[in-house]
RNA sequence: GGACGACUAGCUCAAUUGGUUAGAGCUACUGGUUUACACCCAGUAGGUUACAGGUUCGAGUCCUGUGUCGUCCA
């Protein structure tokens, strides 16, 4: 074996898993189903650390199904990523000289999926190399045809069931993807904007004017009105005039509506019909005229005016000011804080539209909260289901179409010539009507969420009844961030109990068939060591392909694991990929020192290994086998509660501490073949532990080992109570563990004496005055952890270096610097002090005595004894300085 | 404006759900070629648990308020 572990070999491995097919998702009535779905990355999209840590949570509780003896799927997948695709490849047209309406509909679509197929690996070979064990071969594509169909057959399902209608909406309009969104799909972001304050002339009062604030003067041309609060002292006089809108020029009514806020700017609202959704509604109530200036692309039209035609909206904005200002009108300019919803995609300002869109009215809102309520589907951690539950209870229909060429064109086909508002004129179905030659498909095509909402169900076969769909649906756990969790989470949860079945009310029983997940375990987002969420324009986020190289996938695994709290937010610090790399090496290296002891026995299986365990096993021994046992269940029951990053610590801990620090240590001073089957033992149950975080190496040294010749994952897991049974530990060894660790104490407190006193690598002669005789081996190793040249068990002389323990007053001889002596003593003392005095105040409170239970008095009686004790010894030492 | 979360050593996180002297790793510093490992070993330093009150025999933990940061929703 080589000196330090190497990475290398992880590449074999996955290749030798693939070649075996132990990924692969069988239907196996034999044993309990687990199935998790992958959250589809974007198939154009490249692996970021947020990928990273997502997946590997994934393959953590997939690997761990598997040697819980389940038969476990995995289903991985793309999404087309609608809008983010389509901007992409038609940036690659523009490049070479060319456009997606010059190319047409078709010709587009042929180069996009061109382009998809040429990057669509990419994400999925980078998870491979992170060792994840999904089902390859059943790799699903939201734009495969099987999927599609689902896509379709679920659109026409909705429509039939009343759920979707097509109107003329405001809608949030993308004016560089050129498209509709959804809600979800804006962000709001705070900008330090400009509140105009303009002042419109009364029609029938000549030179009265009112006061009018608004950010947006680009849309004044599209004013067909101004209206105040119908309360308003201040304007009631003048509802039912009219004033002049200064351009285009035209009398426009003042009309009184409850929606206008009293006291915000003057309190006197331009209504904008087209371009904003409140003045929309306060327009609908009154009966407006509804004048659109805006291009799609958000420049001006000409009904804006002559000179704003063509006008780009912000530089519009600066124009319509300077008129005002010609024109008298404009009042004032002052900072103004406020908020404007932002294109997801695209990052700039979204307008509101009225548009021809498609929408949805959510299916099953009350069962998808009721699952949840209910205690169905739990969300990890709880604190989520609030959230939840706020979304849903504030849910508004969602807009599905989208005006772009890549994604699921909606199945509806409208009569050639007719009108399309006549419901007879319009064909709804997933294979389009038999006379196609008489019929227009629209054009548009269907949020990208409108189709990975059917991901669980889909991937399964829906709307086929399937072999997989039975055995594995519904599917357990869903990984996924907080960003989604309305985007996509919850509406998997009403799609899933939407389709799987008749249109119904649905009963709890009927609810928990049809769920997609039993649990939704939210990551936390991954932030950099300054805070700040990893982008790729921060370029903050490190490329994780360059960290698996650098540390391999397994340290990659481990270091990001380890600090994976439940659901809070993570500060990325690429030290701690560095620390799962050092710990694969130490591993590496005590599987190479046990290698080197000596032939290795007979490791095949757990039988095997605990029978060659003796009765000569010493406190030592003992210690760690319960170390070990405690382990095991600490592990379990963190990662039952998806405690990810405490399973991590406990298997460091025990492993790099407890084995290798003071177990191994221990045991260079005698081998037998008691220890070297301890040491298998351990090795093997820290190995099964570590088999879900970091498989690789483990794979590597459960052969080196000779564990047996399966892969690990198919190797019943060996849990607390199956081992504890094996080894039938007596009660009495839990003497052990106290007396370990009181040895522990007292070795690391001479060791520091010896540091104290520059002796650190020397061999020192030990004396130790022993409060009660202590075991030959536990002597022995006492003087070698010691670097003792010799330990007499008795008090050394006085005036001698000493260091007060519980167990008894550990010194050596020495020439010794009497003050600096006194000095360390005195230091400790006055530690020991304040212990012995609030100790004291404590127990000398009635009430504590009272009210504390008995263990606690106890504890703290045994604290201030030891305490004394120690004290006392010290002023003894002292004395004789 | 509302909701949720966080605030513990210089940094990243623990603390068995109110119980004995708040622990690890990293960093820093000191010392180490003990034949598994320098990706290592031994040791040292580092804390008024954001702040102010309260409940309790006992508070990092529970309650109230304040502050800072983050996320989500208006």
């Amino acid at each position: 074996m080589q000196k330090t572990y190497s990475a290398e070999g992880e590449g074999a491995w996955y290749a030798r898993w693939m070649e075996s097919g132990c990924f692969e998702g069988k239907v196996d009535g034999t044993k309990e189903a687990y199935s998790i779905v992958i959250p589809p990355p974007n198939v154009t999209g490249i692996l970021h650390m947020g990928h990273v840590l997502n997946n590997t949570l994934q393959d953590v509780l997939i690997r761990r199904a598997r040697q819980m003896g389940k038969s476990a799927l995995w289903v991985p997948g793309t999404d087309h990523a609608g809008i983010a695709t389509q901007t992409r490849v038609e940036r690659k047209l523009r490049a070479e000289g060319t456009s997606r309406v010059a190319l047409g509909r078709e010709k587009f679509l042929e180069k996009a999926c061109e382009w998809r197929d040429k990057h669509g690996g990419i994400i999925l070979d980078q998870l491979k190399k992170l060792g994840v064990s999904c089902d390859w071969a059943r790799n699903v594509h939201t734009l495969d045809p099987d999927y599609s169909e689902s896509v379709l057959q679920a659109f026409v399902t909705l429509y039939e069931r009343g759920y979707i209608y097509r109107g003329k909406r405001m809608v949030n309009w993308c004016p560089v993807s050129l498209t509709a969104l959804s809600d979800e799909e804006v962000v709001m972001k705070p900008q330090q904007s400009t509140l105009y304050k303009m002042r419109y002339e009364v029609v029938e009062k000549p030179g009265v004017f009112l006061e009018i604030a608004t950010t947006r003067p680009e849309t004044l041309m599209g004013d067909t009105a101004v209206a105040v609060h119908p309360d308003d002292d201040r304007y009631k006089t003048y509802v039912g005039l009219h004033c002049w809108r200064p351009f285009p020029r035209a009398a426009i009514p003042i009309i009184a509506d409850p929606a206008v806020q009293k006291d915000f700017g003057t309190g006197v609202l331009k209504i904008t019909p087209a371009h904003d959704p409140a003045d929309f509604a306060i327009g609908q109530r009154h009966g407006l005229p509804v004048i659109d200036v805006f291009n799609p692309d958000a420049t001006l039209n000409a009904l804006a005016g002559k000179e704003f035609d063509g006008i780009d909206r912000f530089e519009a904005r600066t124009r319509a000011v300077q008129k005002l200002k010609e024109l008298s009108l404009l009042v004032a300019a002052e900072a103004y804080d406020n908020s404007v919803g932002y294109s997801e995609r695209a990052d700039v300002p979204i307008e509101p539209r009225l548009s021809e869109q498609w929408f949805l009215r959510y299916p099953k809102v009350e069962e998808a909260k009721r699952a949840v309520e209910a205690g169905m589907i739990h969300f990890w951690p709880d604190r989520w289901t609030k959230t939840y539950l706020h979304w849903m209870n504030n849910i508004r229909d969602w807009c599905i179409s989208r005006q772009l060429w890549w994604g699921h064109r909606i199945p509806v086909w409208y009569k050639k010539g007719a009108d399309r508002n006549d419901p007879r004129n319009v064909h709804v179905s997933v294979k389009g009507p038999a006379d196609p030659e008489n019929w227009e498909q629209e054009a548009d095509v269907l949020d990208t969420w409108a189709s990975s909402w059917l991901w669980p169900i889909a991937t399964m076969g829906w709307p086929n009844k399937t072999k997989t769909f039975n055995f594995f649906y519904p599917t357990d756990t869903l990984v996924t961030g907080p960003d989604i969790l309305f985007f996509w989470a919850a509406r998997m949860i009403m799609a899933s109990l939407e389709f799987l079945g008749d249109e119904k009310n649905l009963t709890d029983a009927e609810i928990a068939k049809r769920i997609p997940f039993k649990n939704v375990y939210l990551t936390g987002i991954i932030r950099d060591g300054i805070g700040r969420k990893m982008s790729k324009s921060l370029g903050n986020s490190p490329d994780p392909l360059d960290l698996i190289q650098k540390y391999g996938a397994d340290g990659l695994r481990f270091g990001i694991l380890s600090i994976a709290p439940k659901g809070q937010d993570i500060f990325f610090d690429e030290d701690r990929v560095a620390l799962g790399r050092n710990f694969c090496n130490k591993l590496w290296n005590a599987c190479r020192y046990r290698h080197m002891q000596g032939e290795l026995d007979n490791n095949a299986s757990l039988e095997s290994i605990v029978g060659r365990i003796g009765k000569d096993i010493t406190v030592t021994d003992q210690h760690i086998l319960l170390k070990l046992l405690d382990s095991i269940d600490a592990y379990s029951r963190a990662l039952d509660a998806y405690e990810f990053n405490t399973a991590v610590q406990t298997i460091y801990g025990f492993f790099w501490s407890d084995f290798c620090d003071w177990y191994l240590e221990a045991s260079k001073l005698k081998s037998s073949p008691s220890t070297h089957a301890i040491q298998d033992l351990c090795i093997r149950q820290v190995l099964q532990m570590l088999h879900p975080i970091t498989p690789f190496i483990v794979e590597e040294l459960w052969n080196v080992l000779q564990y047996g010749d399966n892969f690990v994952q198919d190797v019943p897991f060996t849990t607390h109570r199956e081992l504890s049974q094996k080894l039938q530990l007596p009660n009495s060894f839990c003497e052990s563990l106290q007396s370990i660790e009181a040895i522990r104490e007292l070795i690391s407190k001479g060791r520091a004496l010896k540091a104290d006193y520059n002796l650190a690598n020397k061999k020192v002669a030990f004396f130790f005055d022993a409060k009660q005789p202590l075991p030959h081996d536990l002597i022995e190793l006492l003087s070698a952890s010691l670097g003792a040249s010799s330990l007499s068990m008795e008090p050394a002389p006085e005036g001698s270096p000493s260091s007060v323990t519980t167990m008894g007053t550990l010194s050596f001889v020495l020439e010794i610097n009497t003050a600096a002596e006194r000095e360390r003593l005195l230091k400790e003392a006055a530690v020991l002090e304040k212990h012995i005095l609030s100790g004291q105040s404590k127990l000398a409170s009635p009430s504590f005595l009272q009210k504390a239970p008995p263990h606690v008095v106890d504890g703290a009686q045994a604290q201030l004894t030891d305490a004394r004790n120690k004290y006392n010894e010290i002023q003894k030492l002292l004395s004789h300085l």
